[in-house]
DNA sequence: ATTATTATTGAACATTGTTCATAACAGTGC
DNA sequence: GCACTGTTATGAACAATGTTCAATAATAAT
C-alpha cells in the first residue's frame, strides 16, 4: 500500500497527469487504462478515482494540455511578422499547425477523435478555449476585409481552418492516402493558402 | 437454440449485416456490440464468429454498405448538370457530401472516426474505394486545367475535398462552435466553393 | 437406425470503467 | 502512550467488452 503522506493531493494529481501524458505519447489514447496508470504511479486504480471524476475527466485534462500547448505555437511571434505578406504569414500559421498534428500526433488525434463523453456541453470554458483556436487565422485574415466584413472575416478563417484541419485528419489517420503521387503535403497547404487567398481577393 | 437450418449461411450473413446497419443507426456505433446484435437476432455470439473474423470485419462491412451509398450519391447526375456552371457543380457534389455526412450521421462517423484495426494496409481494395471519393470533383475540375496540370487538378480536387470534410467532421462531431453567430453551414459551402474556384482562374 | 458432418451454443478468459466497504494511516487530545 | 477521529488507499466486486472453443444439438449421409 503506498503511503498517504508520499504526495500530497496536489503532487498526486500532477504525478497522475505527467503520467498519463506519456502514456498516451507512447501508446496512444488506448494505451490511458486506469489500471495500467495506476501500476506505472504505484498506485490502485481507485486513488485515480478520488482524484479525477472518470477517466474520461481525465482524457480531458491531457486534452487541455495539448490545447494549451497549440494554442501556444499558433500565437507565436513567427506568424505575425510584419516583414512577411498576409500570406506568408497565414501559410506559416496553418504550416505550424500541420506541424503541431504530426509531432503530436497521439494528444491531437485524442483530442479529435477519441470518443467524447456525453455531458460535454456544459463545458463552455472547454467550448471557449478551443474556439481561440481561430483567432490567429482572423486577425492574420484583417487586411482582406474591410470593418463592416467582420462576420465574413470570421467566416473566412473558420473555413479556411476547417480546410487545414481536414487535410490534417486524413493525413494523420491514414484513412485516405492523400498524399497520392508523392505530392508533398506542404505543397498542399501552400497551394490551399494562394488559392483561397488569391480568391479572397478576386471575390470582393 | 436457433435451428441450423433457419437460416443458410448467405441468408444469415445478409441478416446480421441488415441488422448492424440498423443498429448503428439507431445507437451509433458505440451500440454495435456483439451480444447486442445477437439477440437481435436470435441468436448467440458465437454466430457472428462463424459468418465474420472479427467484430472489425463486421465494422468494416457496414462501412463498405455506407461507402458505396455515398459513391452512389456523389456519382449522381445531379452534380454533372451540363446547363449549370463548373462552380455550380461543384457546389452541388460539395452540398450532397454534407448532406450526407447529416442524413447518415452515424454511418458516416463510423467510417471516419471510429478506431481501425491495426493490420488495415493490406485492404488495397478498400484504401482504392475510398480513393474513388475524390474522382467526381476531379472530373469537375477539369475545366480547369490544362490537359499537362492532371497532377495540379488532382492536388486542388483533393485540398477540396478535405476541406469540406474538415468542415463537416467539425459540424457533425460538435467539437467546435463552427457556426458560430449563426452561419448556415450552406453559405459556408458556397463560400468555400467560390473563393477556392475564383483562386484557382487567378492564380495560375 | 447409425454414423458423420456441421451449425450453434454458452461457459470461460482477458480486458475495460467504476463503485464502495474496509483497512491503513496521520493527526489530535488526554 | 493510548484512544479517538478523519482522511486516503485499497482491492475485491460488478457490469460489459471482444473472443475462443469444447460440447452439443440439428441435420445429412449411409
Amino acid at each position: 500500500m503506498a503511503r498517504r503522506s508520499d504526495h500530497t493531493r496536489e503532487e498526486l494529481k500532477d504525478l497522475i497527469l505527467d503520467t498519463a501524458w506519456t502514456i498516451v505519447g507512447k501508446k496512444g489514447a488506448e494505451g490511458l487504462t486506469a489500471r495500467n496508470l495506476a501500476t506505472q504511479i504505484g498506485y490502485t486504480p481507485g486513488t485515480i478515482y478520488n482524484i479525477f471524476k472518470s477517466m474520461d475527466d481525465l482524457y480531458l485534462q491531457v486534452n487541455v494540455r495539448t490545447l494549451d500547448k497549440l494554442l501556444e505555437v499558433l500565437n507565436s511571434k513567427d506568424c505575425n511578422d510584419p516583414k512577411k505578406s498576409p500570406a506568408q504569414n497565414i501559410k506559416k500559421v496553418l504550416g505550424l499547425y500541420m506541424e503541431f498534428a504530426r509531432e503530436y500526433r497521439p494528444y491531437w488525434l485524442m483530442m479529435f477523435l477519441h470518443p467524447l463523453p456525453e455531458g460535454r456541453k456544459k463545458m463552455g470554458w472547454y467550448q471557449e478555449k478551443i474556439d481561440r483556436l481561430f483567432e490567429p487565422l482572423e486577425n492574420l485574415l484583417e487586411p482582406f476585409f474591410s470593418g463592416r466584413e467582420k462576420q465574413k472575416r470570421k467566416m473566412a478563417a473558420r473555413v479556411l481552418w476547417s480546410s487545414i484541419h481536414g487535410l490534417c485528419l486524413l493525413q494523420e489517420t491514414g484513412r485516405i492516402s492523400l498524399v497520392a503521387d508523392k505530392v508533398p503535403e506542404a505543397e498542399m497547404v501552400s497551394y490551399l493558402v494562394d488559392t483561397f487567398v488569391a480568391g479572397i481577393k478576386d471575390n470582393k
